[in-house]
DNA sequence: TTGAAAGCGCTAACAT
DNA sequence: ATGTTAGCGCTTTCAA
């Protein structure tokens, strides 16, 4: 592998001059600039960043810690930040926490080693202070650590409003909310959002948790039974929505006639199963790319924008509602 | 940030006993090896890799290539080679391709910039030359680029030749197989799988291409009211069988008495389809960390190990099937 | 057992 | 417009 020294005897200029024509800085003369172009070509040469980092302390690598991987909110957003770091010259470095705060302690020393410039965290864990501690630009993904940390929030409240507002205003009497895990930031706003439309219009809802990935059906099935006047269900992911139909379809109820349903999350579920189901999408791709464009903007030392963003969703309308 | 120096100065040593403290390399008294210690204690000290780098010339960062990260199998598999690659000290740098060249070879140079030690690619691109010029140890996933370059593929020819085996051995006559786009070597390879299994039985299979993740529904609803005799389908993902289910629903078929189904990949949708579907199911975890350990066996210049690995599928039954 | 010093590849004063 | 050189933080010979 060349370095710089090669391509400067090569192009028989200093080192000097080659730095200069590889970082388009200061002056260089058009003619010398071709030669060493020429020999950076010739020798294939491209510049050691460790070399660089070492002595600019800037690593054009920035960290981001998730929970985990398989689960499509993730790696969904992880393709957001990594397209948008991508265009800006940042490479991105994954922290796979597994919830497991020693792991995640363990990650942010490898990022420290490496310099990273800056951290998109969506860990679940207290370690703030930690990553505090790096002195390095930091954005939060789907929580808002604390004021002076910039955020970027898929509208949860807004979502669970908006559900709750298109099962009442179609003819919903009789409500219940199957939820993620209460214990969840993102669970807790949504039921905000959804009591909020309630109480405005004077109505009510059971909440019954569940988990995301495996809910139990028996806590579906038997809810359902006892509460056999249940016309409007709103579910936390597709999955649920899912079981709460098969569910329904055994009970002999018909959709959306008898029992309209509302999921989130938009997964390729809600087009597949029968019929279509109505659900609330979170924009997760646009979540990673503007949590990365606030880091750049940390990153390049502008403090004038917009700190706290709330990401929209969208509701989708489709079969399982009137 | 402390650095060496600084370590030095507080423990009243040199920087070449700190060095060989935290290298654990060469001779250190054990009182000045606790001095050393409390001083890096004190000052939080890391050492900065990027440093270390420069002189070593290994950067214990390997590069992973896939097309997409949007598909449980690519993010499935990379969790496996975070895991091995975590515990093995190596960080992980992802290059999404998006399936286009030009991108892949600009992350490619990236990779050189970071002097990443390894590679692991799961990309389709025709960059192989590319990937030699880095001469750094490759391992290739799901694709067997050349002779010298380690693989780790799921077995897909036996996944084909499963699928035909259950479909066959339960009664099926008049089979069909809904394949992904043929151009795609995991798709030739259980094509051929289950072919070699219908020809050792003197049977015949129609194969229908279709899109992975949006499979034309037409194309499945005018190939089934054609061919109204079908009575086994093996599909080459759970999203393909979801949809022909709901067709054969449609139709007024009885799943599994007049018709059984196969699917791929055996995803959540497979447990939560109604009747839930019968899926070969591949080891994505287990196929990134068998990866990585190659890779690993690669970079500490073991050269006895298995050089082409091949990942068991496994059937999993359910109510698809008889 | 420890320290001094050269050097990894690059950048940026400073000098010319 | 170009070259000389110190130094970024670390490792490793070599000498003591």
């Amino acid at each position: 592998m060349a370095n710089i020294k090669d391509v400067a005897k090569l192009a028989n200029v200093s080192v000097a001059t080659v730095s200069r024509v590889i970082n388009n800085k200061g002056y260089v003369n058009e003619e010398t600039r071709k030669l060493v172009e020429d020999a950076i070509k010739t020798l294939n040469y491209i510049p050691n960043e460790f070399a660089r980092s070492l002595f600019k302390k800037v690593s054009k690598t920035i960290g981001v810690i998730f929970p985990h991987l398989i689960n499509s909110f993730y790696y969904n957003v992880l393709e957001g930040i990594e397209e948008e770091a991508f265009n800006n010259g940042y490479k991105v470095m994954i922290c796979n926490s597994h919830e497991d705060d020693i792991r995640e302690e363990e990650y942010i020393k490898q990022f420290v080693k490496y310099n990273i410039d800056g951290l998109i965290t969506g860990s679940n864990s207290n370690l703030l202070y930690k990553y505090r501690e790096l002195k390095i630009p930091i954005v939060s993904i789907d929580r808002r650590i604390d004021a002076d940390i910039p955020s970027v929030t898929s509208d949860n409240y807004g979502g669970g409003y908006l559900a709750a507002e298109k099962l009442i205003s179609s003819g919903c009497k009789y409500l219940v909310h199957f939820r993620g895990p209460s214990i969840l930031l993102t669970v807790q706003d949504r039921t905000r959002g959804y009591d909020k439309c309630l109480s405005e219009k004077g109505m009510f809802s059971w909440q019954v948790d569940l988990d995301f990935l495996e809910p139990d059906i028996n806590i579906i099935r038997s809810f359902l039974s006892v509460h056999e006047a249940i016309d409007g269900v709103f579910c936390d992911n597709d999955i649920i929505a899912a079981h709460v139909i098969s569910e329904l379809h055994r009970m002999g109820k018909r959709i959306p006639q008898d029992v309209q349903i509302i999921g989130y999350d938009n997964t390729y579920l809600a087009h597949l199963i029968t019929p279509k189901l109505s659900t609330v999408s979170q924009r997760m791709f646009d979540i990673g790319k503007e949590a990365m464009i606030s880091l750049n903007h940390l990153l390049s030392g502008e403090k004038e924008f917009n700190f706290h963003k709330l990401i929209p969703v969208d509701y989708i309308s489709r079969e399982t509602t009137r």
